[in-house]
DNA sequence: CCCTGTGAACTGCTTCACAGCT
DNA sequence: AGCTGTGAAGCAGTTCACAGGG
């Protein structure tokens, strides 16, 4: 996969040196993602912003002007090349780098995240799971052993983690947050309630909760038929 | 978005006749209900706009400017009463109705949710498990016994559940919606990755999906120390 | 003084509408 | 003729900075 850039003269080293994309453009991009891959399942070769943006569940106009920060991968008159936009997208997302995630708890949620195919089939790869309690390491799932999170500074420079996933209590969320950090991990996906906080240079997104009451509330991604 | 009105006398039970908060607002309120909680729990009688700000992960202007829209609860010179806007903010989002749940689909994610007790400890009361899978049927989870999707509408409607949840693989969520909207439902929260279509009048909300990659690439509710 | 509540400026996102390429 | 790509307009959300009550 040649990763050139049009325009992009320097940077050629692996980390997506990309213009900024508009934050609200970047979330909607896995979505965007996700219907290509639909689409492209389905024997689609071509797509037009109309019938993408359907798929996606957003308007028309935003999805052209999200794909327009991408670059010019569509042609007029007819559509947007399906495996190519998906490689662009692909691209953008860091997701050809098919990084190391590390999953920490492997209770409920945690067996769930770790059980998930989809995780795993797109661009991440869960590489190690662990968990504090001692009853619950040297579980296997998914053909993975569970481990203590004691070993975690060990395995995570052994398999090159960047990602960690929590999966924990609240209470022990923050600790955890922190062994990642030290452990060199860099990005941060946070399933407990809570906030976290990380040093700068480190990214950390909070999840869902499913305590998140405010989705029963007003429309969000509400589509109508 | 589809409010209901105070003079609306279509919805006379319980709705929260309160005045359009900005989206973003309501989006926030959940996580200032949960960091409120944590303070009334720790002995707090009063927090200052910028302790809660802080517990939530926004900026105190950002915080101050949401409360402001709920009316005025605080004191100047003193700060917020926790139990009062605990309350302000639960009447707002309609938890104090306790409504019922069910939810959809008891795999591992399932199995997660219906064992989360933060879900129903705050407003949230889960009446009914479903699923399609008749080896699954009859498993008792947490009190609950799995019931399969076919007595969806009998169990509806005597239970008054009014929001489903779908944890269910992709295929299987548009249909399980729209029994679930067939059967009264007028609010889903979907956690499988796909995009749902769902009448005028309902909402549906898209969670997570863990594939969710997004979050692994940008900053977002990011804090520094 | 402290801390809330809020007009006003600002920033960024969305939508519109159409020019321009195929 | 059809559909993308994009300036421009419009709108929502955030931040600033300070007025004003306790």
């Amino acid at each position: 996969m040649s990763q050139q850039r049009p325009g992009d003269s320097s940077g050629r080293h692996a980390v997506p040196a990309l213009p900024d994309l508009p934050e609200a453009t970047v979330a909607r991009l896995p979505e965007y993602l996700r219907a290509l891959h639909n689409l492209a399942e389905a024997g689609n070769d071509t797509v037009s912003s109309e019938g993408l943006a359907a798929a996606a569940g957003v308007n028309s106009a935003k999805l052209r002007k999200d794909l327009s920060h991408l670059g010019s991968y569509g042609t007029r008159g007819v559509g947007y090349d399906v495996a190519l936009l998906i490689e662009q997208i692909e691209y953008v997302l860091g997701l050809h780098q098919r990084r190391a995630v590390a999953l920490v708890g492997v209770g409920n949620l945690g067996h769930a995240l770790a059980g998930y195919a989809g995780f795993g089939s797109r661009g991440f790869r869960i590489a190690a799971l662990f968990d504090a309690d001692p009853s619950r390491v040297g579980e296997r799932i998914n053909g993975l052993v569970v481990q203590h999170i004691e070993d975690l500074p060990e395995i995570a420079a052994a398999e090159s983690i960047a990602i960690g996933v929590i999966a924990t209590p609240a209470a022990a969320a923050q600790s955890v947050a922190d062994q990642l950090v030290a452990a060199g991990v860099t990005s941060i996906l946070n399933f407990a309630p809570c906030v976290l906080s990380v040093p700068e240079g480190s990214t950390c997104a909070r999840l869902i909760s499913p305590s998140s009451c405010r989705y029963f509330r007003s429309t969000s991604t509400a589509r109508h038929r």
